[in-house]
DNA sequence: CGTTGATCCTGGGCGC
DNA sequence: TGCGCCCAGGATCAAC
């Protein structure tokens, strides 16, 4: 469930891996997950070179040379994978390994830095490419980027950056990266400037949400989502059920500092991994350790020792300590 | 407008 | 052993 600070890894992780490469393949296994034309495809990444890697919210965008941008959402089981050319073949290598048969976890999971319990044996975890893996990318240096998605709710589609009116074909039905955000209407980086006590206080006047659905709104704020809301929560001591205008003022100041800390230790961590998350590299990340109420029902407050509960709030599944959140 | 709920999708886990 | 059922959840869209 990548959620910001899964998703700001993978980016790190892109950026020190295929910033500077160049294209050389696209291939589309699944078109509901990269739907655009595929003249357009071809036009914006074949031969191009990659410029940056930005992030917004949960989504990432790679900045290609040309003035095209990749936009790409892993949603809940949406893995980039970045196998470097291990296999300098030489000469003769016309043969079947030519094709792509690499483990991209070398490590068996169960042995990977930060991880904790969880499937040993997963198909995702089999080499690369799998029967999850829709589209893979390739570049001029052998180095290749998979995009596997389990449950096939990611996608991939380009962005006009900038003014690129000069590339022709169907230009006009590409939406630019600013179009399609603003079209997102989503609520500011929790961990930039704009997001500030003021902002976060105005937001929870007058809405009579529950603080727990507030905090998944990416119109209020961009990136939380269901692990970091209940860490933020009980960091805070703020029961998930509350409505978000009965927060008196300390508590607000205490769930608005919460919420930067949570999300920079997940950071700091390299995500959480329950079971399909995984950076560039493929290994999980770290923070599972650090959870201090998701994933832990039945087990013991870490502050007051009384057994966290989970409890169904819209369609999302509350996890929180009853004793010491009020 | 604010809020709720159904929907997409697939594999794992459970009860019987 | 296998079947049916429920669950995970980010974002979108329809409906109240």
């Amino acid at each position: 469930m990548p959620e910001l600070p899964e998703v700001e890894t993978v980016r790190r992780g892109l950026e020190q891996t295929i910033v500077g490469k160049t294209v050389k393949t696209v291939d589309i296994r699944v078109r509901k997950l990269f739907p655009d034309n595929r003249a357009v495809i071809d036009d914006a990444l074949i031969g191009q070179k990659i410029q940056s890697i930005d992030r917004r919210a949960k989504l990432l965008l790679i900045q290609l040379s040309n003035q095209w941008t990749l936009a790409v959402h892993l949603k809940m089981t949406g893995q980039l994978i970045v196998i470097a050319n291990s296999n300098q073949q030489t000469a003769n290598s016309n043969s079947q390994s030519g094709q792509n048969v690499l483990a991209y976890c070398r490590l068996p999971i169960a042995d990977c830095p930060g991880f904790v319990g969880g499937h040993p044996q997963k198909a995702y975890e089999q080499s690369l490419p799998h029967q999850h893996t829709h589209v893979i990318i390739t570049f001029t240096d052998g180095t290749a980027l998979y995009f596997n998605d389990l449950r096939k709710f990611g996608w991939m589609r380009l962005l006009r950056s900038g003014q690129n009116s000069k590339f022709g074909i169907q230009n006009s039905e590409s939406k630019t990266v600013e179009q399609f955000l603003d079209g997102l209407a989503l609520g500011p980086e929790p961990l930039g400037p704009e997001f500030t006590i003021k902002y976060f206080r105005d937001g929870l006047k007058n809405r009579r949400m529950l603080i727990k659905t507030l905090l998944l709104d990416q119109s209020f704020i961009a990136g939380i989502g269901n692990i970091y809301a209940d860490e933020a929560l009980f960091a805070a001591a703020i029961k998930p059920t509350r409505r978000a205008d009965s927060l008196k003022k300390s508590e607000s100041t205490k769930l608005y500092q919460a919420i930067k800390v949570v999300l920079e230790l997940g950071i700091t961590q390299g995500g959480t991994s329950f079971n399909s998350y995984r950076n560039v590299q493929g290994t999980p990340g770290a923070m599972r350790a650090h959870l201090k109420v998701y994933g832990r029902e039945g087990q013991p407050c870490l502050r007051c020792g009384d057994n966290i509960m989970r409890k169904r709030i819209g369609q999302r599944s509350a996890h929180f300590c009853p004793t010491c959140q009020r």
